[in-house]
DNA sequence: CGTCGGTCGTAC
DNA sequence: GACGTACGACCGACGT
């Protein structure tokens, strides 16, 4: 039997940092809310992720208590209590009174005496008692059977290894320790001289404070001795200051701190007062809606429940994870539920239960649905299971009907669409490797019960909105792709970098060193707040553009490269910024994401990363590793194939114009592109007929440009600013391109008259993008909105097709039982790597399968290339 | 001391 | 304000 929880809350604490960290909340009387916002919030969130078996929360009372009889200058600095916080004290007390969780006060004691009493009064009776505090003072409370919770850190638990860890000290050694370092917070003057460093040192030397007064003479440090020599008194009481009492004259009642439910009426119509929501609706729902807690089952129970399952059509599962080293997550348990019947969890580092779970998921005949695959089937191959066919994913479901909000997590989505509060991740982690299973199957039930509901939400909407065949065909099939990616990763080799980064250190001294006396002063050459002030107040350089937000002094590339005409310290600004960003984002980033178990670094591909389809990618991002400057070029030199295989990387030409072509069905543009021509070359003699052939480089520089604009939404202004030239002529150039290209305008107005009918644009497979600005009353938002419109559906259809390709690829090379693996996809390129033997074969693959993604009205065209690393692929 | 907005710069 | 989609480094203000 596991012994009962007891959680006694600091509300001061609590209140305070409440009030401090929401700013401005305020009801439509005018009652700030802030504090009782985040208060109700904290309360809430630990009832429900912690589910206590004892609470209270205890306050201090106004008026003087007993430390400042013992010390008048006790919390003396302190302001008082802001009007705007008094006044929502009432209402806090109310908030503690729906929740029916008793206040606990006592007249001349503050909180943290009355929870030391209690905590030790608890601990005799045989409970484990757990401190809610973000006071690190608290801290000294921890033994065996307290711990301390903090709430604003993710609910980070102290036991007494962390507290060590943090402080440097034993829990009973925190009020010695704070009577030196003292705490400003409070007011406790502690040690003069002696800080944090020395107070630990001190009390680790010596055990106590008094054995460091006692020793002050044997103490090495000067200004330690003298403080310790002379103002012995002071220290003394400012430990009494920071030492807890645990001796008050109030009796622990645990029958009234047991844990009851909320008034649940009565909660309501508080928040009703109050104007919170979504705590509203939350209170509204019959109790009976929250879902009920799955048990945990073991052997031949979950052996039972889990044969039952293969027969139902759909099987719902959600599941828990474990943090190991290097940021990889370990599936350690699972809850499943069919359409029928209750949930269950079962624990996955059972050798058996997996067996039977993996009969489960491997059973072709029902639908596995869970919320953001992609992890779930990584971690679970990784234990050895195999699911089939594909899991559906409520997650797509949400991105594809919405992919313009952006936060796919599934606490976001919980509380939005089906008011069910979910832990944040960090929580949920914790929740899963603490010992309280009872906890951790409460959120995975009410995570699944979230799952449910909300495919119940979307699955129709997918099928409203036309997003059918982009959800089957494309996005469900992709994401076992992406999980063969993350895990196979790239070789990436880190003497390479470090020997990159010694040069460009190197360089950059050197620039440094000349800026500075160029600029007759030394200063943060990576603060553009202080490069400004450098360059237009001390060197007085002509200004030519402010900053957007703040107005300060613009120094971006563009500026810099204008100003470099006619100064050298520009140029050597831009020399150091492109050498300083290359080595500080790329070079010095790279090496810690090496895993050092494969050598080669795993980025997460984002499947719901951009609003338009495409996929993102992080830690690290690899699709933006520089390949446009020489030296950046380097960086890809870093990035290898194991040895005896080779890198082959293939990507699409001029995909978002050819995607352009087709959607608009422009003639010109489609006759470049089936008479395979320079499509830019085209574009320069289209609109600057017979002038384009005297000066073709230029010409053709000006043309690209243009093409870039059309498909980013080009305005007059962009495009002058681009090319250096007045607007008037921009404006002239945009004019004789249309003229020319009569279909793309054609097709842009058509699409906009689409968004202003739907609201929406969409793919040629029939991904959509809400649109929601583009009635704006704001002219510059609604102009966004607009070249958000016409990018989209290009950028889109692009994604699609190459998601396409990358599903059909990754197929036939199973199928064939080749070697050769997919790395990356950087939008409209794939690298693989592969033995030397497979290179004919793949590349034609490849180049088929992408260039045939889709039928459209002018052809794809594919350029591939095979290298011993990824800058000599060109 | 940590968070967060601003600025800047890489990619396609 | 001014050309679409991302990710991320660094600085500095802000509140503790």
């Amino acid at each position: 039997m596991e012994s009962k929880r007891l959680f006694l809350i600091d509300g001061m604490s609590h209140i305070y940092r409440a009030y401090y960290a929401i700013r401005g909340l305020s009801n439509s009387r005018g009652l700030p809310t802030n504090a009782v916002y985040g208060f109700t919030s904290m309360l809430r969130k630990l009832i429900e992720e912690q589910k206590p078996d004892y609470i209270g929360v205890a306050f201090d009372l106004e008026g003087p208590t007993v430390r400042h009889e013992k010390f008048e200058s006790y919390k003396a600095t302190r302001k008082p209590m802001p009007d705007d916080l008094t006044q929502q004290l009432p209402y806090i007390r109310r908030v503690c009174d729906v929740f029916r969780v008793p206040v606990i006060t006592y007249q001349g004691y503050e909180a943290d005496d009355i929870i030391g009493t209690l905590a030790r009064q608890a601990v005799h009776r045989g409970m484990t008692v757990m401190v809610v505090t973000s006071d690190k003072d608290m801290l000294q409370l921890v033994s065996e059977q307290v711990s301390v919770i903090d709430p604003m850190k993710e609910n980070l638990v102290y036991d007494p290894g962390k507290v060590v860890e943090k402080m440097g000290v034993n829990p009973e050694q925190v009020p010695d320790l704070l009577g030196l370092w003292g705490d400003t917070v409070d007011n406790i003057p502690g040690a003069p001289g002696i800080g944090e460093k020395g107070a630990k040192e001190l009390i680790r030397t010596y055990g106590t404070l008094e054995e460091c007064l006692r020793n002050w003479d044997k103490v090495k440090k000067k200004t330690y001795q003298e403080s310790l020599r002379d103002s012995a008194e002071l220290i003394r009481t400012s430990r009494e200051l920071a030492a807890i009492r645990q001796d008050l004259p109030i009796d622990l009642d645990p029958e009234a701190l047991a844990l009851r439910e909320p008034d649940r009426a009565a909660a309501f119509q508080l928040f009703a007062e109050l104007e919170f929501k979504s705590l509203m609706r939350e209170f509204h729902e019959a109790p009976e809606a929250q879902p009920q807690e799955a048990p945990w089952l073991e052997s031949s129970e979950a052996q039972d429940f889990l044969q039952r399952l293969p027969g139902q059509p759909a099987v719902y599962f959600s599941v828990g994870f474990r943090e190991a080293p290097r940021s990889r997550r370990v599936a350690c348990a699972i809850c499943f539920q069919g359409e029928s019947g209750g949930a269950a969890v079962v624990d996955l580092q059972d050798e058996e239960i997996r067996r039977a779970c993996n009969r489960v998921l491997s059973n072709a005949d029902s639908r596995k649905i869970c919320w953001d695959a992609k992890p779930c089937l990584s971690a679970l191959e990784s234990l050895g299971m195999e699911v089939r066919p594909q899991i559906d994913d409520v997650m797509l479901m949400a991105f594809l009907t919405a992919p313009h909000i952006g936060d796919y997590s599934l606490r976001r989505w919980a509380m939005d669409q089906v008011h069910i509060s979910l832990p944040d991740e960090k929580t949920g982690n914790n929740l899963m490797a603490g010992l309280n299973r009872e906890a951790a199957a409460g959120m995975l039930t009410r995570e699944l019960e979230c799952v449910r509901r909300l495919e119940a939400l979307l699955r129709p909407r997918i099928d409203e909105f036309g997003l059918g065949r982009v959800y089957e065909e494309i996005e469900l099939p992709l994401t076992p792709v992406l999980v063969d990616m993350e895990r196979a990763g790239i070789r990436v080799d880190p003497a390479k970098l470090k020997q990159l980064s010694s040069t460009m250190e190197k360089q950059l001294a050197e620039l440094t060193l000349k800026i500075y006396s160029a600029a007759g002063t030394e200063f943060n050459i990576n603060s553009p707040k202080q490069l400004g002030e450098v360059l237009f107040e001390k060197l007085n350089l002509p200004m030519l553009k402010k900053t957007r937000k703040t107005g300060g002094y613009s120094t971006d590339q563009a500026v810099l490269e204008e100003l470099a005409v006619s100064y050298e310290i520009p140029r050597l600004i831009l020399e150091y910024r492109q050498i300083a960003k290359l080595k500080s984002t790329y070079v010095d980033a790279l090496p810690s994401l090496i895993n050092p178990e494969t050598g080669r670094v795993h980025t997460s591909f984002n499947q719901t990363g951009a609003a338009t389809g495409r996929l993102s990618s992080s830690d690290p991002n690899l699709q933006n590793i520089p390949v446009r400057t020489d030296l950046g070029r380097l960086i890809r030199s870093a990035f290898v194939p194991e040895d005896g295989n080779l890198l082959l990387s293939a990507d699409y030409s001029q995909i978002e114009l050819r995607v352009l072509a087709h959607l608009s069905g422009d003639p010109v543009l489609t006759e470049a592109f089936r008479h395979n021509e320079d499509v830019h070359e085209r574009t320069a003699r289209e609109v600057f007929g017979p002038a384009a052939s005297e000066n073709r480089a230029e010409y053709r520089r000006r043309a690209k440009v243009i093409n870039f604009g059309i498909v980013y939404g080009l305005s007059a202004y962009g495009m002058a600013q681009r090319l250096g030239i007045p607007r008037e002529e921009s404006q002239a150039i945009i004019d004789a391109y249309f003229a020319r290209y009569k279909g793309v305008r054609a097709w842009l107005d058509k699409t906009l008259e689409e968004v202003r009918k739907t609201g929406r644009v969409e793919t040629l497979f029939g991904r959509i993008r809400p649109i929601p600005d583009i009635h704006s009353k704001d002219f510059a938002v609604r102009q966004f909105a607009e070249r958000t419109a016409v990018n989209s559906p290009i950028q889109g259809t692009a994604a699609d097709l190459i998601k396409l390709a990358m599903i059909r690829i990754r197929g036939l090379l199973k199928e064939r039982k080749l070697a050769a693996r997919l790395l990356l996809q950087v939008h409209d390129e794939l690298v693989l790597e592969l033995p030397r033997s497979e290179v004919e074969q793949v590349r034609q693959l490849l180049k088929h399968e992408m260039e045939n993604a889709a039928e459209l009205s002018v052809p794809l065209v594919v350029d591939s290339y095979v290298a011993d690393n990824w800058m000599d692929m060109k």
